[in-house]
DNA sequence: TATTTTCATGAAAGCGATTTCAATATCTAT
DNA sequence: ATAGATATTGAAATCGCTTTCATGAAAATA
């Protein structure tokens, strides 16, 4: 008992018109009489017309579709950013291709191709790093491609971004006001760019405006996940420092757990600052200061001007720097 | 400079065979001669060129895309789902359009809508309650629905989930038993059948096989969130009661942290279970205990379900229901 | 009223694949 | 070598819609 379509066809015949006027009151096309309109309109409704997205996707070369490529759905942090982009895309009539990369390099290629093979109008990016693979797809990509919560310090794709290496930099910066002289820093691979070149980038300024050394044993490279908090902090507690600035929050909570366990007080013993304020620097205790982000907004400006972008217009800026802040929770002291 | 887009007639012509021989190297379909495969594949490879999906997809009237609906994927709880469902629909090829619904029913359907019309071969449907309207929809629609972590009292939509109304009597069985004789329940609405006629059932069946009396004044209906539990967290103070059931990982969390900070101690002045088991749970402090469900399974094994259907074959069982089980945290007292 | 313009509409050509069916090759077994 | 079977190919129809272009009808102008 297949169930039958009812194509434009069938409505042209049953209204008596071509299926080019069919074509026209579906999309709107004020070319078309009243009387005419309301005519198929009523045989749409009638024999329950909708029309076939793909028909439509081949015929007008827009699938009014984009991709959308995350290292992991269950990340809350990416997951915040692709809330953004999912709200923005519905107002625009868009549908989101969602696919997780595991920010692997290759496993990012190839997703991006079948994106691509399937005729998405333009993909958002989201990942740790960008290598030169990457950005070569990019460029080869007949759609656009912006990035949420990704640097490219190349600069040539558009994106959407806070200033992590501001950030990070006022955030150890209060650190050091308060006195701490040994500021470790836990971030994922240095490999990512976003952690060797901002995040780091960030901590040393920081340390060198107030003329303390750069200790590398300081640095600490993790995953991005709770365990891996847990895990590095022994590591941690060994190194003497006594405060730690974090790039994933999970991680952070992991730190400041196993810290409690082992008998360390935060932030009495060590002071905590971490990167995304994401729901988790609430939920742990004691929560956990944090550089706060726009989430969501880092998405929906994404889409936007994604959206831009497939309508071939212009950026106003390419490169877009949202606002960052910083809250204070429980997991530093008040500064004096 | 619009980049030019090579199609199967450009390497057809080339290598100097049919579209339907290209098609066929393309699709591995056998019945082409080793040389020839060989001759084709060297062409595609020299023009770079990539089948269009969109094509394929009307002319084979499959797309290999799937739906799938998700209240916010920025609930840790359907995020899990979704990466199973995710990674196992990518080992089969296929690409799930992801659309949030919020919970929603009149959304819901909506998006339902907009994803038959883009001829996915399939969704998968995540959310708190199934109306007649949405289960209108489900038989009308031409490419099959499976439920993830979502009931459908009726039981006529193919679904994946645990036994949620056992877990939760045994969880309060097992606060009982600790001699707990105010035990209150917090929910999301109890519009949602999960609530109502899963997780209250079962509770109410612990209070009667203990002979404990039923007092709907330890029944709380709030959100699925961490500012719900905050909020709530007062309320359930003011009962009296000695522990709480808790419906969602974040709401329990919040009625934690709301209690400590109002001098309330966990596990000793109140205990606390919570029902999804995600990291949520081991990020608190206390700890939560909590029901355990193979979140990542549930989503995997619907997306497995799914491509049966979609390939016409017969469900082993139509309504698949995963273990669960119990971790005991710092939320509660170990049983004596 | 005759002549332009502007509107509405339909015919038909794609869009880039899949797929059926018939035709041609190639292989077997006499 | 030859009929029959089998393996390879290609021609052409389709999928369901958009869009261009031509045309007749209606409205505006002279």
């Amino acid at each position: 008992m297949e169930k039958q379509t009812v194509t434009i066809y069938d409505v042209a015949r049953e209204a008596a018109v071509s299926m080019a006027t069919v074509s026209r009151v579906v999309n709107g096309n004020p070319n078309v009489k009243p009387a005419t309109r309301k005519k198929v309109l009523a045989v749409i409704e009638r024999l329950d017309y909708r029309p076939n997205a793909v028909a439509r996707g081949l015929a007008s070369k827009r699938s009014t579709t984009v991709g959308v490529i995350i290292p992991d759905v269950t990340n809350i942090y990416f997951a915040s950013l692709a809330r953004g982009i999912d709200d923005i895309a519905m107002m625009y009539k868009y549908n989101i291709i969602l696919t997780n990369s595991d920010d692997a390099g290759e496993q990012e290629v190839n997703v991006l191709n079948t994106l691509m093979a399937k005729q998405v109008d333009g993909v958002i990016f989201m990942g740790n790093h960008i290598d030169d693979k990457l950005r070569a797809e990019f460029k080869r990509a007949k759609a656009p491609v912006v990035l949420a919560g990704t640097v490219d310090p190349q600069g040539e794709t558009p994106s959407v971004n806070i200033d992590y290496a501001a950030a990070v930099e006022e955030a150890v910066t209060a650190l050091i006001k308060r006195g701490h002289e040994k500021i470790a820093i836990a971030l994922g691979p240095l490999s990512q760019s976003i952690n060797a070149e901002y995040r780091l980038a960030g901590y040393k300024r920081a340390l060198n405006k107030a003329k303390l050394p750069y200790d590398d044993k300081l640095v600490y490279e993790a995953g991005y996940s709770y365990d891996a908090g847990t895990k590095l902090q022994p590591v941690i507690a060994d190194s003497g420092a006594t405060a730690v600035f974090v790039g994933d929050d999970e991680m952070a909570a992991g730190i400041i757990n196993a810290s409690v366990e082992s008998g360390i007080s935060i932030p009495d013993d060590l002071e905590v600052i971490t990167s995304n304020d994401t729901i988790v620097t609430q939920i742990a205790r004691p929560a956990i200061t944090s550089i706060t982000q726009p989430l969501y907004d880092i998405g929906a400006v994404a889409m936007r001007m994604l959206t831009k972008l497939m309508n071939d217009k212009e950026l106003d800026e390419k490169t877009v720097t949202l606002p960052y802040g910083i809250v204070r929770r429980g997991s530093t002291k008040s500064a004096e």
